[in-house]
DNA sequence: CGGTACATTGTACTTTTGGGCAGGTAGAGG
DNA sequence: CCTCTACCTGCCCAAAAGTACAATGTACCG
């Protein structure tokens, strides 16, 4: 596990070093996109003396990498932490929290988790059930897909164009054209847009009719 | 770490078992209640075959015994999900989720995260942005947008194509594409697949580059 | 070994998208 | 009246997406 502290000082504060002996810091997103490692990661987002304009950017740019972000503010506050989670973090926590709970961050985001503080986290969960949609969710039947289908129809629900679906996954255009082809049957959409939707259980107006 | 199984049948599940060794299977709350460990817990509650009526009861049971409280369903449903999220359950999986895959939450519960599965998570993530006070992502540029560029931008959030747009909307395709150019360039998405995502707060990795 | 499912790719074609260029109209406001 | 903005559209073009038909290779199963 390695865990990259993004800081526009690009020094790694103490308490950090405590919690990750060999974490490392990096003031751009270069340093961390040009190691093409295959371990897994975790990108620590310093957003403490970030001005708004430049957090969003930021934060998206760190989620664009791919691996679990944890963005660590100066001052929490709940607008900002459900802005960056919308964004694609997966963690929110103070800039000097303690090493233990840096160490527990980093565990919960590893697997998949999301981490707030918990007053933050029941402020979020309560807000969501004010939204939550009726039903028909329309949970597209994934199971049916081939392993090499799903990984196109993922990329496919994050927005990436065919020939970006190829380079990722080392295939040609052509072929990635295939497996849409064969995802529209199975899923019974029409195109990729109603795939990116379904994939994400929102329910598209012809699949409905 | 505890792990204990609110099962209706009282037996464990194979797989539980292959995660948890010593896990314990419980058919009331009353047996997990008693034995006051100061060791730390995680509660699984299988409601499989529990009927709607009845879940609300037991969700709240456990989560009243100040453990974290993984549901575990058979047919994961949004709706379902966010419901026993919101009385207090910090974990929501399928009963038959691999051994590995109930450790990874596991390993989140137990450290104060929120785990589900990761289409779930986004869509939570989403709909909380629709009513935190402040604003969404897309939601400030949305301002920006003509009320016919809104109409168009809401029809394609939904997946339609520019032809089905242009007979909705009365206008030539066209048009339609001359309100989507317009769009794009305000919302800063380069396509109708991102945009769709956006409109419904669904982060696309591309939108930043 | 034959059959089947999956993954891969090519050629070629049709449709859909996105956008440049070049206009039209109508209403609000100086 | 003139200007600006929103709105609407046609022609045309290039890129992207989606399909049809076809073929090759691999892996696994009975």
């Amino acid at each position: 596990m390695e865990h990259f502290f993004v800081t526009p000082s690009g020094d790694l504060h103490e308490r950090w070093l405590q919690a990750f002996p060999h974490a490392a810091a990096v003031s751009e997103f270069a340093g961390i996109g040009a190691a093409a490692s295959a371990a897994s990661r975790v990108i620590w987002l310093d957003i403490s003396i970030t001005e708004a304009r430049k957090l969003l950017i930021d934060v998206k740019a760190a989620v664009a990498l791919g691996w679990p972000v944890v963005v660590m503010a100066a001052t929490p506050d709940e607008a900002q932490a459900f802005r960056v989670m919308n964004m694609g973090a997966v963690g929110y926590c103070h800039v000097n929290a303690a090493p233990e709970q840096l160490r527990e961050v980093a565990l919960v985001v590893e697997h998949g988790g999301l981490w707030m503080p918990p007053k933050l986290m029941q402020r979020f969960v309560a807000l969501s059930m004010r939204v939550v949609p009726g039903e028909a969710s329309v949970e597209p039947e994934l199971n049916e897909l081939t392993s090499r289908e799903l990984m196109v129809a993922e990329q496919i629900a994050r927005g990436a164009t065919n020939r970006e679906i190829a380079a990722t996954l080392e295939m040609s255009e052509r072929t990635v054209k295939a497996h849409l082809s064969a995802i529209f049957k199975k899923l019974g959409v029409r195109d990729r847009v109603q795939l990116a939707l379904a994939m994400n259980n929102i329910p598209a107006y012809t699949t409905v009719n």
